[in-house]
DNA sequence: CATTTTTATGAACGTTGTTCAAAATTATCC
DNA sequence: GGATAATTTTGAACAACGTTCATAAAAATG
């Protein structure tokens, strides 16, 4: 059972780090099949070629294939979230003007993100449980992350809200941004251009912010 | 080929009446499989059994599973855009108000109609198409009819914007609103208490009507 | 090195949607 | 009406899927 007796030497090839890389690679090729062909071009059969082991070996690494999703679904998670970082810029915003500007920056770059990584993006949404699983406790506990975002600018917007009811607030704009990204590069409908879609979220956004400086 | 010669007595039973009535019979039994299980609910084994038929008649009934799924999405469009409409009220909304209470009306509606047929109401968005097949344009066509709900109260909102723009703006105000409901009926995260989904909503919506009487 | 424990394997299983040769039914014609 | 032709229905068969499990290979242990 104690892996840290006899064969040191064997260059941390101790079955335990063999098959933590092999999880690896197989959530690498999992993602690169739902980047490339969608949810529905996931096989496990491809995968367990691909990464070089028998078919039920994949079920060492991973308890089912909602597992990989999910795991995929992390690491997009993950991304996203460097993303929006990355358009927020350094300090805070000082007025409420910067703060709209910010809101509009991480709104565009949310839909940026999703147009770039469409089907991993989806994914996010789409995926549901096979019938009786349960979502695991990781997995739930990483999807608030991006309301964050919305809340620092929000803060500087309506300052004298309580943070509870900010919080519903960056909620309920985050979701809106969502329902326009979503709708607009859903392909069943006309598809929408890139800057009309970009345009009808800074349209919202700012709609939203000058809503928000008028007093109730 | 011509079915009106010969045994007139059998009422109405020729085989191409038979045929839709059986289509129908189909369509109902995938729409409640879908509303009670959900899109992987839907097995065309149980779909024949239930309808009397052999597996393989399915197949005369409609050209695959994604047909019979964009006929369900057929048939919950057209009751949604039912509900909507009666949560217009009869007449023209006579001022900016009572327009704004009437996009509050309608989004609600959008809600309660979202949560009290979730699964079909789901399957209108999360359905993919198997790879490569095209969406039939009689279902493309039926999508853009929820937007129209908006127009009106929009149009007496902001009157002196052009139609073009006014459309935009109900795709805009739809999608957000869709947003709102898609991320807060999503299981996959906390359940939004009903009571708190349907503030948010109505705050949302009066929010982007402040946001629009104040002049840009 | 022998023995026990762990891990990997891929054939087999149970479900899918879909197809198709054959059987059953229905339409047509004299 | 009854023979013949066209059509429709049937369900076994097929391919593809995720998942399981007896068995083989490998690794750990004493």
């Amino acid at each position: 059972m104690n892996n840290v007796h006899k064969n040191e030497s064997d260059r941390m090839t101790t079955t335990a780090a063999r098959r933590e890389r092999q999880r690896i690679q197989l959530i690498d090729a999992a993602e690169r099949a739902i980047a490339e062909r969608g949810l529905a071009g996931l096989k496990a059969r491809e995968l367990a070629q691909e990464i070089g082991c028998a078919l039920g070996a994949i079920y060492n690494l991973v308890a089912d294939m909602d597992e990989l999703v999910l795991r995929v679904g992390s690491r997009t998670l993950t991304r996203l979230d460097a993303a929006l970082s990355a358009a927020e810029g350094k300090d805070a915003p000082a007025s409420a003007g910067e703060a709209a500007d910010r809101l509009v920056a991480v709104a565009l770059a949310y839909c940026a993100f999703a147009r770039d990584n469409l089907q991993l993006w989806r994914v996010l949404f789409e995926h549901r449980m096979t019938e009786g699983a349960i979502v695991p406790d990781w997995a739930v506990s990483e999807q608030m992350t991006m309301f964050r975002h919305i809340l620092e600018p929000l803060s500087v917007l309506v300052p004298d809200r309580a943070e509870p009811e900010r919080m519903l607030m960056s909620r309920t704009l985050f979701s809106a941004v969502h329902g326009v990204v979503a709708i607009g590069l859903e392909e069943k409908l006309i598809a929408v251009p890139r800057r009309d879609l970009d345009r009808q979220i800074e349209g919202l956004v700012r709609l939203v912010c000058r809503g928000l400086a008028v007093p109730a």
